[in-house]
DNA sequence: CTACGATGTGGGAACGATGTCACAGCAGTG
DNA sequence: CACTGCTGTGACATCGTTCCCACATCGTAG
């Protein structure tokens, strides 16, 4: 029972350099493995230590080495899918590292965001990995001297390092599947496009109708707002427009989500009267009939990514800031085909 | 620019008392609001700060107050809705309350969860909640006097505080509704009935075929792994058997999944071939035809009382330990039918 | 035999914030 | 005019750890 000693107090460097007859100093170095200590008395300090029930002060440790081993992680909607995993990720690839995570969700909100960003400060945590809401995420940690990694967006392009997906070649060639298929009529649904996320997917959509020599109809790009529920309102009243599109491209899950349930609540069907694809895969859509031909990114691989990214960077590893590039693939499922009346 | 002033260093509050021309003492007090500052010197101080673009030190400020304002946050996957959902719950509270979420994921595994227990201690967190995996995250952390507050299942039952749904009743209810269809031989589907939620409910499932004055059938009680593959797998070959059961009754939305994915890999319809019903209800659960009948409950309500418990317990509202039970709801969708030939 | 590097140990000063304590000024009261 | 009580301020010790430095011992090369 001797390690369930439960004293008043805890336990601290000095009652274990005691317990062992050493020195704090020695104490020190023989548990953290810096320095020279003789292999016996480390031995010893080590069993007092166990012995005590010793556990480092962490917030005594980072005030005198001035950082902490934490990783400061802001993700907007922890509730997304897109975003859980990319924090799982990040967790994952933390605690490989040696770094425990502060996870903050900043709800989609600047001053969330900015909030979050002070918190980190006031903690001294070594590095920040976020889904950036704002430019002053990555202004503010650089003022105060935190290596920040931006991932799935950007705002700071050339200060700071980045992991993202190449979102406008896969819109293109999402959007070319669907020209090939012969839709000539194909709406985009978009929460954004003031971000990179959504700018470089209209871009790419943009690409592929000029390369096909389409005109651009901007009415077919559609603004939804940030949820499901909008996204299905706004698709609900798009479908019911006399010149309906004969495919949709929804810019995210969750208007994927609003785009399939529009569909379902005017009884039309896919793929026969409407197709639909969606950027950014998630687990309904393999489980729905038919499954929803997505673009897959995967949130959990740029999560470990921008987390290993930046662990080179406090490792000194890395010179400026770099781009990681993480691939997509395109699942087809049942959700697409020609158009019944082509344009 | 200002406040985008760029030192060397970080400010401390000796520089902003220097500035404002205030002792450290002076200069704590305004920033922190106790005791006594004149009004005009503490607006004086805060101009200063916001100056030199000083954040508090919190390591600092942790190790003098030997406390931090961290709470630790354990989940068993974050990738699994449920765990994310429980997580922006608990991130929501721990922002109204004023304090930081330390989440960290540990895969389920004890060893895991022990190294998480050890990071909260080290990182001196005010206090800890999360879904234990074992009974040693409670003692360990009882051991270092660290409030721990459990949620979903139990393990501490009579020192810790719990916040738990009722899985016995909602169990038992659910199992009522197929015996009231006409259901006789129904499937129970569990990862595991070693912890208080699968003995919970696979004690609910009895409860109602004891009352109809049915039998309890062990070859019934199908155990499964823990992810949706191992449970698709369990369910292909409970379906293939001569006898197969007309209902299954999942344990939690992974194996719900998976049922779903054998059901639809042996061609069998629902609810025409076999009724399902799942404990935890999914955002897929709702987008399938037809719909899963599911007992919701509300892992961010969850997620959001345990903090919530926890920082009462933290301020000395509470005396002993407490239960907080969250209710849960049953959704009917279309997975449940009449059997076709009862038994 | 001395000098020197390698090994091992301990003393003491930080790190930045807080909070106790002493003390000063000032108003009101007996 | 003493006194009490309130407001306001600063000096100083403290939290637990690390790490720089001084010092001691030992083996070995010159």
């Amino acid at each position: 029972m001797s390690t369930t000693e439960s004293t008043a107090r805890r336990a601290t460097i000095k009652e274990v350099a005691e317990a062992a007859g050493v020195s704090r100093s020695t104490a020190s170095r023989a548990l953290s493995g810096t320095g020279y200590v003789a292999e016996n008395v480390r031995a010893r300090v080590r069993a007092a230590a166990k012995e005590l029930g010793y556990v480092v002060d962490a917030t005594a440790r980072s005030l005198k080495q001035q950082s902490s081993r934490l990783v400061g992680v802001v993700v907007s909607d922890l509730r997304n899918a897109f975003y859980s995993a990319f924090a799982a990720g990040a967790a994952h690839a933390c605690r490989t590292a040696g770094y425990t995570m502060v996870l903050l969700d900043d709800r989609g909100h600047t001053e969330d965001e900015t909030a979050a960003a002070e918190t980190f400060v006031a903690l001294r945590v070594a590095g920040v990995v976020g889904t950036p809401v704002s430019a002053s995420l990555s202004a503010f940690l650089a003022r105060h001297r935190v290596p920040v990694v931006e991932a799935d967006r950007r705002f700071a392009e050339d200060s700071v390092s980045a992991v993202v997906v190449d979102n406008r070649a896969a819109a293109r060639s999402t959007t070319e599947h669907l020209l090939a298929l012969g839709h000539r009529r194909i709406a985009l649904l978009l929460d954004e496009t003031d971000w990179t996320t959504g700018r470089d997917r209209a871009a790419g959509y943009a690409d592929a109708l000029r390369a096909a020599g389409l005109p651009e109809d901007p009415s077919l790009k559609v603004p939804t707002g940030w949820d499901a529920e909008a996204a299905r309102a706004a698709a609900v009243s798009l479908l019911q427009r006399p010149d309906r599109p004969t495919a949709l491209f929804a810019g995210n899950n969750l208007l994927a989500e609003g785009a399939w349930r529009a569909a379902a609540d005017l009884g039309l069907s896919i793929p026969d009267d409407v197709s639909l694809v969606a950027f950014d895969d998630a687990p309904w859509m393999s489980m729905v009939t038919p499954g929803v031909t997505a673009v897959r990114q995967d949130p959990e691989a740029i999560g470990r990514a921008a987390v290993t990214t930046l662990v080179a960077e406090l490792a000194g590893e890395q010179r400026g800031p770099s781009t990681v590039v993480v691939p997509t693939t395109m699942i087809h499922r049942g959700s697409t085909a020609r158009p019944t009346q082509p344009a």
